[in-house]
DNA sequence: GTAGGTGCCGTACCATAGTACGGGATCAAG
DNA sequence: CTTGATCCCGTACTATGGTACGGCACCTAC
């Protein structure tokens, strides 16, 4: 059984954001021991889990949903999150790809010349 | 010469964003024609600069210094940030494409079974 | 010449995802 | 049994990129 400091460090988060996601709904409040909250692997288990799905690219809105599902019968709404989730990162990958082109373009005519100032406004026109 | 309206709607903003603009240094104050704010063209080129910058992921602090260096000599410091923002650019395209093939996983355990709740806690593990 | 639409200004507020702080209670070690 | 670390709770503050509001001036068209 687990403090708060403890699942914190265990999760790689800081105490207040554990007590963050407790307010978010994103973990529960666990059985008290004269006051003092102990932690299970259950809640470490999620903990990590969110940390996933942030990288996901879920919000903290998704996520709670997210676990709300996995207790739930609902296979079908967690299938289209995801689908939904990578279309989203799909055209998020793919403007990433379009902004360093541009970079790559101011790079070059930044490169170009040898002295005086680079047209870095020119560079991004179009 | 533009109202600080008319510059807004040419640059696909709000008025609002304007002044935000204005009150980061992005945008100069213009000259003043009876109290009223006058744009001029490359007012609107710097505003059309900005919203693509940040497409390229440049923050307004960055852009500022960018636009800062547009008019001086600077071309070095230029292409350092061009360069710097390509490889965390990479970064960022690189930690989308992991977080895309987590979800992969996730929407393919969902798929398999017919019924009951998606393992999506476990989805995510290791 | 007056009504409605803009403009000006400062300040406050929004969402997101935390982080910090103050004051008290409690726990573990020496 | 005292000291220091940790915990509790509520509230406030941070950064980022805006958005909204209230009150007043001004400008344009009818």
């Amino acid at each position: 059984m687990l403090t708060i400091g403890k699942l914190a460090a265990a999760g790689g988060v800081g105490v207040e954001t554990i007590r963050f996601y407790q307010r978010k709904d994103l973990l529960g409040t666990p059985p008290r021991d004269g006051g003092i909250r102990r932690y299970g692997d259950e809640d470490l288990r999620r903990l990590r889990f969110i940390r996933k799905a942030q990288q996901a690219g879920f919000t903290l809105e998704e996520i709670r949903e997210l676990l709300a599902l996995d207790s739930g019968h609902d296979r079908q709404r967690a299938h289209e999150m995801a689908e939904k989730r990578m279309v989203k990162l799909d055209e998020q990958i793919a403007e990433l790809q379009r902004a360093r082109q541009s970079l790559q373009r101011l790079a070059d005519q930044c490169a170009e010349g040898k002295s005086g100032s680079c047209p870095i406004l020119a560079a991004f026109e179009v």
